[in-house]
Formats: C-alpha cells, structure tokens, sequence
RNA sequence: CGGGGUAUAGCUCAGUCUGGUAGAGCGUUGCGUUUGGGACGCAAAAGUCGGGGGUUCGAAUCCCUCUGCCCCGACCA
C-alpha cells in the first residue's frame, strides 16, 4: 500500500474521554471513531487490524472442524420468549419494533437463533456432532460502555455452537475448541491464560474464559505456581485451613469502640490483626436476613455467595434500617454473638478456624474481644465465601496462587441441554428415539481482541503489534524525495520488490518530514521499518529498525527478507 | 438507576464568576523557505457558543427546561 493513497489519520492530541491506554492509542492513531456512546466506526487502517484477527480466527476455527454461516443480528421475539430470555435477558437486551408493531431484539448473542436453525435442519444422530460459527455483529445495551472497543455496545464477536448426542460428544468438542482458542491466541501473539469459569446461571458441566494477561484487565485471575491450575476469582475455591480451631483461651468482654466501625479502624484501635477479626455482612435471604462472617482480611465472594441455598442468585446487602430492626444496632458493629435466632450464620472456612476473635458488639459503639464459635456464637454452617488472595493454597493441593489481572477475549461453555430442552430441538437417535440434542457455546471477542493486545502491548510512542495483527510489517520511509528523485526511485523499487517477496509492505510516499512519519509509523505499530535517505543510498545497504528497537542498523536486502519471514 | 462533571472552529481547550455581539494551539487551504525525530514565515477558510424557552436595550455569559457525552457507584456478563 502506499500510504499516499491510504486513509491514515493519526492525531497528536491526547484525546480527552479516553482512559486506558489501549482506547487513546486507537484514537490516535486512527483505527477508530466514536459515533456515539459505545458506537464505534472502524477506519481503514482499525479495520485492517481487525481483519487479520478475524482471519486468525476463522482458520483455526475451519481447522477445528467448525462450519462458518451467518444469521441475522435482529431476531424476532417469539424464540426469546421460548427460552424465557426476553424478560430474564434484562436492560442489556434491545428492544425493537418493527412498522407491524412486531417485536424484535438485536441479537446479543445467537442461541435461540441457532436453536431454532438445529431443530428444523437436524433430524439424525448421524448428522451430529456439528459445529456451528459466525462471525458477526452484536449488540448488547451496557449500561455503561466504556473504553473503547474494549467495552463497546456493539462489537465483533465470533460464537460458535455445537450440537451433540449425549455428553461425551460435547465434551470432545469442547476440548478441541479449547485446543483451538489456544492456537489463536498463540497465533496472535499474546500472552494468555484459560482459566475456569463460573458457570453463571445458566449451569452446565465446564466453562473456561480465556484471559489476555494486563494490569488494566477488569478480571481478577488466580493461579497456581505449582500446576496448571488457573481459574477466575469468582470461581476459584479457597480451601479450608490446614490447621485445626485452637480452643478458647480468652474470655468474652465487650469493649467500646464509639467510632470504629471499619475492620481497619477496629484493628488499629485494638492494636490486634485484622486476621484476628470477623467480619458480618447482612444480606438479604430468600427468606429474611443471612448473616455472612469472613475474617477481617478477606473479603465477600459475591458469586460464591449466590450459590448458597439460603441466598437469591444476587444477593443485596440489607439496608441500614433493615440491619437496626433486625440487630438494633448498625453496619459497623454487627457480630455473630448474640445475633437473633432466625438470622442464620454462615461463615467463612477461614473465619471458622479463628479463636478469640474480635467481633461486632451488636449493640452501637462497643465490639466483643475473646469471642469463640461455639461458646459465644452459633455456626449454621461453614462454607466458602471469600476471594482467594496471593498465597493461598492451590484447590489442586500443588502449588500457592497468585493473582493477575486479565481482559476476558474468549470464553468456551458446555451448555447441556438447557436450550435445547426449551426450544425442543431433538434428533432421532440409533435406535429409533427422539433425544434432546446436547450444545456447547464458544465465543471469541473479535473486536476486543484489537484493545486488549494493545493494552498488552504499547510503549511511550504507540502501539506495539505482534507480527501477526500489524496493518503491515514492514514500511519503507522515504526522505526527502522531492529534491533528490534518486531517493524515491530507490524506495519504489524497494517496496516493489518487498511485494514481490509477498511481504505486505507499506511505503510511506507522504513526503513528510521524518520526524512526523517515524512518529505516525511507531504510533500505529509497524513492526519494521527501512529508510531510504540519501545518506543511506551511498552506504549502499539498508536502514533497518524494529519498532521496539531503540537504534537503527545497516542491513542488506536479504538479511531483511530473512527478518520478515 | 443514584451521585458528580461537561457541552464554544475538524480536534484539544480558554472566555461564563463580573452581560456589550467569538479567541488560542493543533489541524486544513494557498504561496515561499525548509527536509534525519512531529520545521518556519506570510496569507486564508472555518463556529445557529448542544436544543428550546425566559430575563434584558443587549445573552456563550443570568434563569428555567430538554438532550448528548464523560467519570464514580449500583447493575449486568
């Protein structure tokens, strides 16, 4: 491509709205333009990017045995409201209508789409497994898009989905997709982990997320040094501590504590570890309130939490006066001793352990020191509430986790028979019976995938593409051609060569000064970049920087070649 | 949805407190000089000051109202 002929426009103002690096990066340098709030138009230099992925994506999927189709992002109603999706989808699903007052959704995601395609075209167990991909647009309404591309309202996704017999066939499928999501990644050039999922409320047997590893990621990953283990925070389980409960030495006292309600706050004024503390969170059960302990250092697993029977899916934190009726005192001095009957107590594996503990005094203004379970408070039951934290064990018993920060681009889902069974998609199995077919869901974040690998990858001048996303891998830079033609003969000839050599190269034909065409070329992330000056046409070799290079060094024509292959 | 902020040239912003009829930098256009890390000079184009209503002789500025956008939180996955 010669840029002459290209749409680049990069920009030198650090655009205000953007807070990550990977947002103002794609500002700047061009790839994208808001329209309106997470509405985003790719240019032609964002769609180049975005290609190479989806390109990416689309041969490890055909290579997997996946067969690509593609259907429509709007979807009628009628099939949301087969699997109860229209009410229980909630604001993220968008609403339209159509001139007949009929109701349709802009798909967020395609499983009642492909449902209904699997029931009416597989009638066979001898059709199945079958693996269904597209790679499309979806629209999900957040309620509050952000960064970019990175949290869009409507973004590229690839989701695919597979149908099988029984649970066996599903299983293979799902491993050899999350055999396939490991070669796109690696492709891709990007540091990643698989990591187990929560299932969510859907259920089903096995979920993996695949996570881009970055400290501006807005997932939290554990995993272990000592195995393969890896899973979410919400998901991963904090076992229970090795050592037994010591027995009771203190005696119960209450102290006063007029104006510590935090943890923090108790612990300094006690001069005691915050490890020695528990904390009561009162929610919201189904049936009245549920006291939660933790130790004061831990905190709240809140998808944990909604796995306990005494508790809603999404528990609520109960309200300041709902805690005053029920205890008569307030958040901040809230304790497990004395707590009315039907308040239930559930507590933490690790609060369990403790002996002589500070607690809430249940009464404003005091706390208990010396407080044991058993002797002092009751347990309803022990169970696993917190978030791993640095160090802890590994679930696998190989190992201690350690936490990183990730940005979810790839999640793989054993499904079951959940929509199947609500939509009645059935084959015909070997001996002449109707079987709900069982399904796996596997989506890719396209679009997502371009921010995420900036927000791995960026320096103080710009992106940082691996060889495999860059719009190009190389780019000629011509100095100064306009006084000295033998320049601009020297780079055409050059660049034409490169792409003779089926290398994509760029040449940069702008006739800009080269301090604004090495900083645009470093802003967008070509990966290599030659200069052709005058200078470097009486050296009779070639100018040849890396982008992640700091200095330039002569190179001949084949070492170049030898450097793009 | 709650809280906070913001809206002025293509972009980033000043001007609003204290009302007097529109500014800068970057970008764009033209001419000239320049050409190894975002050059310089001269000239130029470009804004219903987010929309509507009100106060006033006069509103970007004061008041009311609507809307967009951003941030924090809740929510969602």
């Amino acid at each position: 491509m010669r840029l002459s002929q290209f749409h680049l426009a990069t920009v030198k103002e650090i655009p205000a709205d953007a807070e990550i690096a990977s947002h103002r990066l794609m500002l700047r340098a061009g790839m994208i333009r808001k329209l309106a709030s997470g509405l985003y138009t790719w240019s032609p230099l964002g769609l180049r990017v975005l290609r190479k992925v989806e390109n990416i994506v689309r041969e490890e999927m055909n290579r997997a045995g996946a067969i690509e189709m593609l259907m429509p992002s709007v979807q009628p109603r009628e099939l949301w409201d087969e699997t109860g999706r229209w009410q229980k989808f909630g604001g993220q699903l968008l609403k339209i209508k159509d001139r007949k007052q009929q109701e349709f959704c802009y798909g967020p995601t395609h499983e009642e789409v492909i449902t209904d395609f699997a029931r009416n075209e597989l009638k066979s167990y001898k059709q199945l497994p079958v693996n269904f991909y597209q790679i499309q647009t979806k629209f999900r309404d957040e309620i509050r898009p952000r960064f970019g591309v990175m949290r869009a309202r409507e973004f590229l996704m690839k989701d695919a989905y597979s149908f099988h017999l029984g649970a066996e066939s599903l299983a293979e499928t799902y491993a050899a997709m999350y055999q396939a999501y490991t070669r796109i990644f690696t492709r891709l050039g990007l540091r990643f982990r698989a990591v187990q999922a929560d299932t969510g409320a859907i259920g089903g047997n096995a979920s993996h997320e695949f996570q881009v590893l970055a400290d501006s990621g807005e997932d939290a990953i554990a995993f272990s040094d000592g195995s393969d283990y890896a899973a979410n925070i919400e998901k991963a389980e904090a076992l229970a501590p090795a050592h037994e409960r010591p027995a009771a030495a203190a005696a119960l006292q209450r102290v006063d504590t007029p104006t510590q309600k935090t943890i923090a706050e108790v612990a300094d004024f006690l001069l005691v570890s915050p490890r020695q503390c528990v904390k009561t969170l009162l929610v919201r059960g189904r049936d009245g309130l549920v006291a939660l302990c933790l130790r004061g250092d831990h905190e709240i697993n809140a998808v944990k939490a909604g796995k306990l029977a005494e508790l809603p899916d999404e528990s609520v934190l109960a309200g300041e006066e709902e805690i005053l009726a029920a205890t008569g005192t307030r958040p901040g001095f809230i304790g497990p001793v004395g707590l009315p009957d039907a308040i239930p107590v559930i507590v933490d594996r690790d609060a369990a352990a403790l002996a002589d503990f500070v607690c809430g005094g249940n009464a404003d203004g005091s706390h208990y020191t010396g407080a044991n379970w058993l002797r002092d408070a009751r347990i309803s039951r022990i169970a696993d509430l917190r978030n791993v934290v640095e160090g802890d064990l590994s679930p696998d018993g190989k190992g201690v986790l350690h936490l990183a920060r990730g940005i979810e681009v790839g999640h793989v889902f054993q499904l079951g028979q959940t929509y199947a069974e609500a939509m009645k998609a059935t084959v015909v199995d070997d001996q002449g019976q109707s079987r709900v077919m069982a399904m796996g869901c596997y989506g890719i974040g396209v679009s997502r995938i371009v921010a995420a690998a900036i927000e791995q990858r960026h320096d103080d001048a710009g992106i940082l593409w691996p060889d495999a996303m860059a719009p190009w891998r190389v780019v000629v830079c011509v100095i100064n051609p306009k006084n000295i033609p033998a320049v601009g003969k020297a780079a055409e000839a050059l660049y034409q060569w490169l792409l003779r050599q089926g290398v994509e190269a760029l040449l940069d034909d702008r006739g800009l000064r080269p301090g604004g065409m090495f900083a645009d070329m470093e802003l967008i992330g070509i990966p290599h970049r030659v200069v052709v000056s005058e200078r470097g046409l009486a050296a009779g070799t070639l100018e040849y920087r890396a982008r992640q290079e700091t200095e330039s060094r002569s190179i001949s024509q084949d070492d170049l070649l030898a450097l793009l292959r």
